[in-house]
DNA sequence: CCCAAAGTAGACCGAATTGTCTACCTCGCA
DNA sequence: TGCGAGGTAGACAATTCGGTCTACTTTGGG
Protein backbone atom coordinates (compact mmCIF):
# COMPACT_ATOMS: atom_id res chain seq x y z
CA UNK A 1 0.00 0.00 0.00
CA UNK A 2 1.03 3.48 -0.42
CA UNK A 3 2.97 4.70 2.22
CA UNK A 4 1.35 8.34 2.40
CA UNK A 5 -2.03 6.41 2.42
CA UNK A 6 -0.70 3.97 5.07
CA UNK A 7 -0.03 7.18 7.61
CA UNK A 8 -3.56 8.41 6.88
CA UNK A 9 -5.54 5.09 7.96
CA UNK A 10 -3.07 4.58 10.84
CA UNK A 11 -3.44 8.26 12.28
CA UNK A 12 -7.39 8.01 11.08
CA UNK A 13 -7.90 5.19 13.36
CA UNK A 14 -5.97 6.41 16.53
CA UNK A 15 -7.34 9.87 16.03
CA UNK A 16 -11.26 8.35 16.15
CA UNK A 17 -10.70 6.52 18.72
CA UNK A 18 -8.34 8.43 20.86
CA UNK A 19 -9.15 12.02 20.26
CA UNK A 20 -6.87 13.93 18.07
CA UNK A 21 -4.91 15.87 21.33
CA UNK A 22 -4.53 12.48 23.02
CA UNK A 23 -2.14 11.31 19.70
CA UNK A 24 1.22 12.43 19.44
CA UNK A 25 3.20 12.56 16.12
CA UNK A 26 5.44 9.57 17.36
CA UNK A 27 2.78 7.48 18.53
CA UNK A 28 1.28 7.48 15.12
CA UNK A 29 4.68 6.81 13.47
CA UNK A 30 5.34 4.33 15.86
CA UNK A 31 1.80 2.25 15.21
CA UNK A 32 2.46 2.81 11.33
CA UNK A 33 5.96 1.50 11.45
CA UNK A 34 7.48 4.29 9.46
CA UNK A 35 10.26 6.88 9.83
CA UNK A 36 9.26 10.76 11.37
CA UNK A 37 10.83 12.22 7.94
CA UNK A 38 8.58 9.87 5.96
CA UNK A 39 5.38 11.25 7.42
CA UNK A 40 6.98 14.95 7.58
CA UNK A 41 7.97 14.33 3.88
CA UNK A 42 4.15 13.76 2.62
CA UNK A 43 2.04 16.07 5.24
CA UNK A 44 4.08 20.22 6.07
CA UNK A 45 2.59 19.01 9.58
CA UNK A 46 0.17 17.33 12.18
CA UNK A 47 -2.87 19.99 11.09
CA UNK A 48 -2.34 18.84 7.17
CA UNK A 49 -2.30 15.28 8.73
CA UNK A 50 -5.73 16.09 10.67
CA UNK A 51 -7.20 17.65 7.40
CA UNK A 52 -6.36 14.59 5.09
CA UNK A 53 -7.59 12.10 7.62
CA UNK A 54 -10.98 14.29 7.62
CA UNK A 55 -11.01 14.07 4.01
CA UNK A 56 -10.55 10.27 3.80
CA UNK A 57 -13.32 9.99 6.10
CA UNK A 58 -15.41 12.23 4.64
CA UNK A 59 -15.01 10.10 1.10
CA UNK A 60 -15.84 6.77 2.81
CA UNK A 61 -18.93 7.86 4.86
CA UNK A 62 -20.25 10.03 1.86
CA UNK A 63 -20.32 6.43 -0.18
CA UNK A 64 -21.64 4.59 2.30
CA UNK A 65 -24.63 6.71 3.12
CA UNK A 66 -25.04 7.53 -0.72
CA UNK A 67 -24.95 3.34 -1.02
CA UNK A 68 -27.05 2.61 2.14
CA UNK A 69 -30.29 5.21 0.90
CA UNK A 70 -29.91 4.69 -2.78
CA UNK A 71 -33.20 2.53 -3.74
CA UNK A 72 -35.58 4.83 -1.60
CA UNK A 73 -38.72 5.92 -3.38
CA UNK A 74 -40.70 7.41 -0.80
CA UNK A 75 -40.31 9.58 2.09
CA UNK A 76 -41.34 7.30 4.78
CA UNK A 77 -38.80 4.72 3.34
CA UNK A 78 -35.82 7.23 3.71
CA UNK A 79 -36.41 7.80 6.88
CA UNK A 80 -36.38 4.22 8.06
CA UNK A 81 -33.32 3.96 5.60
CA UNK A 82 -31.37 6.57 7.63
CA UNK A 83 -31.90 4.95 10.62
CA UNK A 84 -31.51 1.24 9.88
CA UNK A 85 -28.20 2.27 8.66
CA UNK A 86 -27.16 4.18 11.36
CA UNK A 87 -28.23 1.33 13.69
CA UNK A 88 -25.80 -0.52 11.83
CA UNK A 89 -23.05 1.43 12.35
CA UNK A 90 -23.77 1.75 16.16
CA UNK A 91 -23.18 -1.74 16.42
CA UNK A 92 -20.34 -1.41 14.43
CA UNK A 93 -21.45 -3.82 11.80
CA UNK A 94 -20.25 -2.05 8.72
CA UNK A 95 -17.17 -2.93 8.02
CA UNK A 96 -15.23 0.56 5.98
CA UNK A 97 -16.50 2.55 8.85
CA UNK A 98 -14.57 0.53 11.54
CA UNK A 99 -15.17 0.19 15.19
CA UNK A 100 -18.51 3.11 16.12
CA UNK A 101 -16.71 5.65 18.31
CA UNK A 102 -19.23 8.21 17.47
CA UNK A 103 -18.92 10.91 14.55
CA UNK A 104 -15.29 11.94 13.81
CA UNK A 105 -16.28 15.26 12.67
CA UNK A 106 -18.40 15.86 16.18
CA UNK A 107 -15.73 14.88 18.15
CA UNK A 108 -12.96 16.76 16.23
CA UNK A 109 -15.12 19.75 16.24
CA UNK A 110 -15.55 19.92 19.88
CA UNK A 111 -11.44 19.73 19.81
CA UNK A 112 -11.24 22.14 17.40
CA UNK A 113 -13.84 25.20 18.49
CA UNK A 114 -12.77 28.12 16.73
CA UNK A 115 -14.36 28.76 13.45
CA UNK A 116 -11.66 30.07 11.67
CA UNK A 117 -9.67 26.93 11.64
CA UNK A 118 -9.52 24.87 8.51
CA UNK A 119 -10.31 21.92 10.91
CA UNK A 120 -13.09 23.15 12.45
CA UNK A 121 -14.52 24.27 8.89
CA UNK A 122 -13.66 21.01 7.24
CA UNK A 123 -16.29 19.30 9.69
CA UNK A 124 -18.83 21.83 8.84
CA UNK A 125 -18.73 21.05 5.19
CA UNK A 126 -19.03 17.39 6.25
CA UNK A 127 -22.44 18.15 7.80
CA UNK A 128 -23.71 20.65 4.80
CA UNK A 129 -22.58 17.58 2.56
CA UNK A 130 -24.42 14.96 4.02
CA UNK A 131 -27.86 17.26 4.53
CA UNK A 132 -27.57 18.44 0.50
CA UNK A 133 -27.02 14.32 0.02
CA UNK A 134 -30.38 13.81 2.31
CA UNK A 135 -31.86 16.58 0.33
CA UNK A 136 -30.68 15.32 -3.19
CA UNK A 137 -32.43 12.05 -1.79
CA UNK A 138 -36.34 13.64 -0.59
CA UNK A 139 -36.75 15.07 -4.15
CA UNK A 140 -36.19 12.06 -5.78
CA UNK A 141 -39.25 10.75 -3.50
CA UNK A 142 -42.90 10.35 -5.63
CA UNK A 143 -44.09 12.00 -2.37
CA UNK A 144 -42.64 14.61 -1.55
CA UNK A 145 -43.42 18.75 -1.82
CA UNK A 146 -40.36 20.40 -2.29
CA UNK A 147 -42.13 23.25 -0.18
CA UNK A 148 -41.38 20.68 2.75
CA UNK A 149 -37.88 19.84 1.08
CA UNK A 150 -35.92 22.40 3.74
CA UNK A 151 -38.09 21.51 6.71
CA UNK A 152 -37.73 17.42 6.02
CA UNK A 153 -34.77 17.58 5.51
CA UNK A 154 -33.50 19.74 8.42
CA UNK A 155 -35.74 17.07 10.31
CA UNK A 156 -34.11 14.51 9.13
CA UNK A 157 -30.80 15.86 9.98
CA UNK A 158 -31.82 16.75 13.53
CA UNK A 159 -33.03 13.11 14.18
CA UNK A 160 -29.76 11.37 12.80
CA UNK A 161 -27.21 13.04 14.51
CA UNK A 162 -29.21 13.16 18.33
CA UNK A 163 -28.80 9.16 16.94
CA UNK A 164 -25.35 9.83 16.60
CA UNK A 165 -24.78 11.40 20.03
CA UNK A 166 -27.10 9.29 21.62
CA UNK A 167 -24.72 6.20 20.38
CA UNK A 168 -21.94 7.74 21.28
CA UNK A 169 -22.84 8.82 25.25
CA UNK A 170 -25.11 6.35 26.54
CA UNK A 171 -24.24 3.51 23.98
CA UNK A 172 -28.41 3.21 22.40
CA UNK A 173 -27.84 1.60 19.68
CA UNK A 174 -31.12 0.66 18.28
CA UNK A 175 -34.06 3.58 17.60
CA UNK A 176 -36.95 1.00 16.71
CA UNK A 177 -39.42 3.89 18.14
CA UNK A 178 -38.09 6.57 15.33
CA UNK A 179 -39.50 4.77 12.83
CA UNK A 180 -42.94 5.09 13.83
CA UNK B 1 -16.15 35.23 45.35
CA UNK B 2 -14.61 31.96 47.12
CA UNK B 3 -11.39 31.18 45.43
CA UNK B 4 -12.10 27.83 44.99
CA UNK B 5 -15.56 28.84 42.89
CA UNK B 6 -13.46 31.55 41.08
CA UNK B 7 -11.31 28.91 39.78
CA UNK B 8 -13.80 26.47 38.76
CA UNK B 9 -15.71 29.45 36.95
CA UNK B 10 -12.55 30.63 35.05
CA UNK B 11 -11.41 27.28 34.36
CA UNK B 12 -15.14 26.18 33.24
CA UNK B 13 -15.37 28.95 30.74
CA UNK B 14 -11.69 28.23 29.19
CA UNK B 15 -12.35 24.32 28.74
CA UNK B 16 -16.01 25.21 27.27
CA UNK B 17 -15.03 27.34 24.80
CA UNK B 18 -11.70 26.59 23.46
CA UNK B 19 -11.56 22.51 24.69
CA UNK B 20 -9.97 20.90 27.82
CA UNK B 21 -7.37 19.56 26.21
CA UNK B 22 -5.96 23.70 24.53
CA UNK B 23 -6.39 25.12 28.09
CA UNK B 24 -3.42 24.49 30.16
CA UNK B 25 -2.74 24.97 33.87
CA UNK B 26 -0.95 27.58 33.86
CA UNK B 27 -3.77 29.32 31.18
CA UNK B 28 -6.51 28.34 33.71
CA UNK B 29 -4.28 30.47 36.81
CA UNK B 30 -2.91 33.05 34.35
CA UNK B 31 -6.55 34.29 33.43
CA UNK B 32 -7.95 33.58 37.03
CA UNK B 33 -5.10 35.82 38.75
CA UNK B 34 -4.23 33.05 40.89
CA UNK B 35 -1.38 31.38 41.96
CA UNK B 36 -0.50 27.53 40.99
CA UNK B 37 -0.28 26.64 44.54
CA UNK B 38 -3.72 27.64 45.31
CA UNK B 39 -5.50 25.89 42.82
CA UNK B 40 -3.29 22.41 43.64
CA UNK B 41 -4.54 23.56 47.39
CA UNK B 42 -8.31 22.89 46.09
CA UNK B 43 -7.82 20.61 43.47
CA UNK B 44 -5.32 17.21 43.63
CA UNK B 45 -4.80 17.53 39.60
CA UNK B 46 -6.18 18.60 36.36
CA UNK B 47 -8.51 16.15 35.97
CA UNK B 48 -10.36 17.04 39.69
CA UNK B 49 -10.62 20.74 38.42
CA UNK B 50 -12.49 19.21 35.02
CA UNK B 51 -14.56 17.13 37.31
CA UNK B 52 -15.45 20.00 39.37
CA UNK B 53 -15.91 21.99 36.15
CA UNK B 54 -18.57 19.29 34.51
CA UNK B 55 -20.28 18.99 37.92
CA UNK B 56 -20.95 22.93 38.32
CA UNK B 57 -22.08 23.03 34.49
CA UNK B 58 -24.53 20.05 35.22
CA UNK B 59 -26.05 21.34 38.27
CA UNK B 60 -26.54 24.99 36.92
CA UNK B 61 -28.01 22.90 33.70
CA UNK B 62 -30.15 21.11 35.20
CA UNK B 63 -31.81 23.99 36.90
CA UNK B 64 -32.34 25.99 33.82
CA UNK B 65 -33.81 22.67 32.09
CA UNK B 66 -36.12 21.96 35.55
CA UNK B 67 -36.92 25.83 35.76
CA UNK B 68 -37.48 26.10 31.56
CA UNK B 69 -39.82 23.17 31.72
CA UNK B 70 -41.81 23.36 34.86
CA UNK B 71 -45.33 24.69 33.68
CA UNK B 72 -45.69 22.07 31.20
CA UNK B 73 -49.45 19.61 31.91
CA UNK B 74 -49.49 18.32 28.07
CA UNK B 75 -47.09 16.30 25.61
CA UNK B 76 -47.23 18.59 23.11
CA UNK B 77 -46.43 21.28 25.23
CA UNK B 78 -43.20 19.74 26.43
CA UNK B 79 -42.13 19.06 22.72
CA UNK B 80 -42.41 23.26 22.17
CA UNK B 81 -41.19 24.02 25.39
CA UNK B 82 -38.05 21.69 25.14
CA UNK B 83 -37.33 22.86 21.56
CA UNK B 84 -37.72 26.56 22.72
CA UNK B 85 -35.77 26.98 25.26
CA UNK B 86 -33.14 25.38 23.26
CA UNK B 87 -33.18 27.84 20.63
CA UNK B 88 -32.74 30.44 23.79
CA UNK B 89 -29.67 29.07 24.44
CA UNK B 90 -28.13 28.56 20.98
CA UNK B 91 -28.54 32.26 20.73
CA UNK B 92 -26.80 32.68 24.05
CA UNK B 93 -30.35 34.43 25.19
CA UNK B 94 -29.88 32.47 29.17
CA UNK B 95 -27.58 34.37 31.22
CA UNK B 96 -26.71 31.34 33.82
CA UNK B 97 -25.50 29.26 30.46
CA UNK B 98 -23.11 32.12 28.69
CA UNK B 99 -22.24 31.90 25.56
CA UNK B 100 -23.92 29.14 23.43
CA UNK B 101 -20.54 26.71 21.84
CA UNK B 102 -22.19 23.10 22.30
CA UNK B 103 -22.98 20.76 25.27
CA UNK B 104 -20.17 20.72 27.31
CA UNK B 105 -20.77 16.87 28.01
CA UNK B 106 -20.68 16.10 24.56
CA UNK B 107 -17.60 17.99 23.40
CA UNK B 108 -15.52 16.75 26.54
CA UNK B 109 -16.82 12.98 25.79
CA UNK B 110 -15.56 14.14 22.58
CA UNK B 111 -12.00 14.31 24.07
CA UNK B 112 -12.18 11.65 26.96
CA UNK B 113 -13.07 9.03 24.99
CA UNK B 114 -12.34 6.15 27.18
CA UNK B 115 -15.80 4.74 28.89
CA UNK B 116 -13.63 3.80 31.93
CA UNK B 117 -11.97 7.29 32.66
CA UNK B 118 -14.44 9.12 35.34
CA UNK B 119 -14.44 12.06 33.17
CA UNK B 120 -16.31 10.08 30.39
CA UNK B 121 -18.73 8.77 33.03
CA UNK B 122 -19.56 11.88 34.36
CA UNK B 123 -20.49 13.09 30.60
CA UNK B 124 -22.71 10.31 30.58
CA UNK B 125 -24.31 10.79 33.98
CA UNK B 126 -25.44 14.10 32.67
CA UNK B 127 -26.88 12.95 29.61
CA UNK B 128 -28.87 10.08 31.85
CA UNK B 129 -30.09 12.94 34.18
CA UNK B 130 -31.87 14.90 31.76
CA UNK B 131 -33.15 12.30 30.09
CA UNK B 132 -34.64 11.40 33.90
CA UNK B 133 -35.58 15.11 33.89
CA UNK B 134 -37.62 14.60 30.88
CA UNK B 135 -39.07 10.90 31.92
CA UNK B 136 -40.48 13.11 35.28
CA UNK B 137 -41.57 15.71 32.94
CA UNK B 138 -43.36 13.65 30.71
CA UNK B 139 -45.37 11.42 33.69
CA UNK B 140 -46.74 14.55 35.33
CA UNK B 141 -48.11 15.28 31.20
CA UNK B 142 -52.40 14.76 31.14
CA UNK B 143 -52.35 13.14 27.86
CA UNK B 144 -49.28 10.51 28.41
CA UNK B 145 -49.64 7.07 28.35
CA UNK B 146 -47.27 5.15 30.71
CA UNK B 147 -46.55 2.69 28.24
CA UNK B 148 -44.87 5.29 25.77
CA UNK B 149 -42.99 6.72 28.48
CA UNK B 150 -39.60 5.18 27.04
CA UNK B 151 -40.18 5.74 23.58
CA UNK B 152 -41.28 9.43 24.17
CA UNK B 153 -38.26 10.12 26.35
CA UNK B 154 -35.82 8.59 23.91
CA UNK B 155 -37.46 10.19 21.30
CA UNK B 156 -37.65 13.61 22.73
CA UNK B 157 -33.43 13.20 24.22
CA UNK B 158 -32.76 11.90 20.14
CA UNK B 159 -34.70 15.92 19.08
CA UNK B 160 -32.50 18.05 21.83
CA UNK B 161 -29.57 16.25 21.13
CA UNK B 162 -29.76 16.64 17.47
CA UNK B 163 -30.06 20.05 18.12
CA UNK B 164 -27.49 21.00 20.30
CA UNK B 165 -25.54 19.13 17.74
CA UNK B 166 -26.67 20.94 14.49
CA UNK B 167 -26.77 24.31 16.54
CA UNK B 168 -23.07 23.70 17.33
CA UNK B 169 -21.60 22.71 13.76
CA UNK B 170 -23.78 24.31 11.45
CA UNK B 171 -25.16 27.21 13.33
CA UNK B 172 -28.81 26.59 13.26
CA UNK B 173 -30.39 28.26 15.67
CA UNK B 174 -33.79 28.12 15.13
CA UNK B 175 -36.11 24.73 14.29
CA UNK B 176 -39.48 25.87 14.07
CA UNK B 177 -40.10 23.09 11.65
CA UNK B 178 -39.85 21.06 14.87
CA UNK B 179 -42.80 22.28 16.72
CA UNK B 180 -44.58 20.74 13.86
C1' DC C 1 -1.76 38.70 70.04
C1' DC C 2 -0.61 34.87 67.61
C1' DC C 3 -0.83 31.00 64.99
C1' DA C 4 -2.51 28.20 61.42
C1' DA C 5 -4.71 28.25 57.11
C1' DA C 6 -4.78 30.11 52.76
C1' DG C 7 -2.71 33.06 49.70
C1' DT C 8 1.33 34.91 46.17
C1' DA C 9 5.35 34.59 42.94
C1' DG C 10 7.88 31.93 40.50
C1' DA C 11 11.85 28.63 40.09
C1' DC C 12 12.22 24.05 39.01
C1' DC C 13 11.52 18.99 37.41
C1' DG C 14 10.75 15.27 34.24
C1' DA C 15 8.14 14.04 30.61
C1' DA C 16 5.94 14.90 26.35
C1' DT C 17 5.02 17.89 22.47
C1' DT C 18 5.91 19.24 17.27
C1' DG C 19 9.18 19.70 14.10
C1' DT C 20 14.23 19.67 12.05
C1' DC C 21 18.32 17.54 10.73
C1' DT C 22 22.21 14.29 9.71
C1' DA C 23 23.69 10.05 7.86
C1' DC C 24 22.71 6.29 5.54
C1' DC C 25 19.94 2.90 2.60
C1' DT C 26 17.00 1.10 -1.43
C1' DC C 27 15.17 1.06 -5.71
C1' DG C 28 13.51 2.39 -10.38
C1' DC C 29 14.77 4.62 -14.33
C1' DA C 30 17.39 7.36 -17.88
C1' DT D 1 26.13 3.26 -14.09
C1' DG D 2 24.70 6.73 -11.64
C1' DC D 3 21.34 9.72 -9.83
C1' DG D 4 17.43 11.35 -7.45
C1' DA D 5 13.20 10.29 -4.96
C1' DG D 6 11.61 8.18 -1.16
C1' DG D 7 12.68 5.52 2.68
C1' DT D 8 14.90 4.33 7.82
C1' DA D 9 16.76 5.40 12.46
C1' DG D 10 17.15 8.40 15.67
C1' DA D 11 19.51 12.49 17.81
C1' DC D 12 18.28 16.98 18.67
C1' DA D 13 16.05 21.66 19.50
C1' DA D 14 12.61 24.46 21.41
C1' DT D 15 8.63 24.64 23.75
C1' DT D 16 4.92 23.29 26.67
C1' DC D 17 2.81 20.20 29.75
C1' DG D 18 1.26 18.84 34.65
C1' DG D 19 2.91 19.04 38.99
C1' DT D 20 6.20 20.10 43.15
C1' DC D 21 8.52 23.06 46.04
C1' DT D 22 10.63 27.06 48.63
C1' DA D 23 10.14 31.39 50.69
C1' DC D 24 7.33 34.83 51.86
C1' DT D 25 2.74 37.39 52.89
C1' DT D 26 -2.06 37.95 54.22
C1' DT D 27 -5.90 37.14 57.01
C1' DG D 28 -9.32 35.66 60.38
C1' DG D 29 -10.68 33.54 64.77
C1' DG D 30 -9.59 31.82 69.62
Amino acid sequence: MDKRTHIILTALSLFYHKGIHSVGINEIISVAGVAKKTMYHHFASKDELILACLSERHTRFLNWLTHATSKVTRLEELKVALISCHEAWFNSEVTELGDFNGCLFINTAAEFADPASSINQACKEHKLAVQQLIIRRLSACENMESSQLDSQSHYLMTLVEGMICQAKLVGIKQFPHLKQ
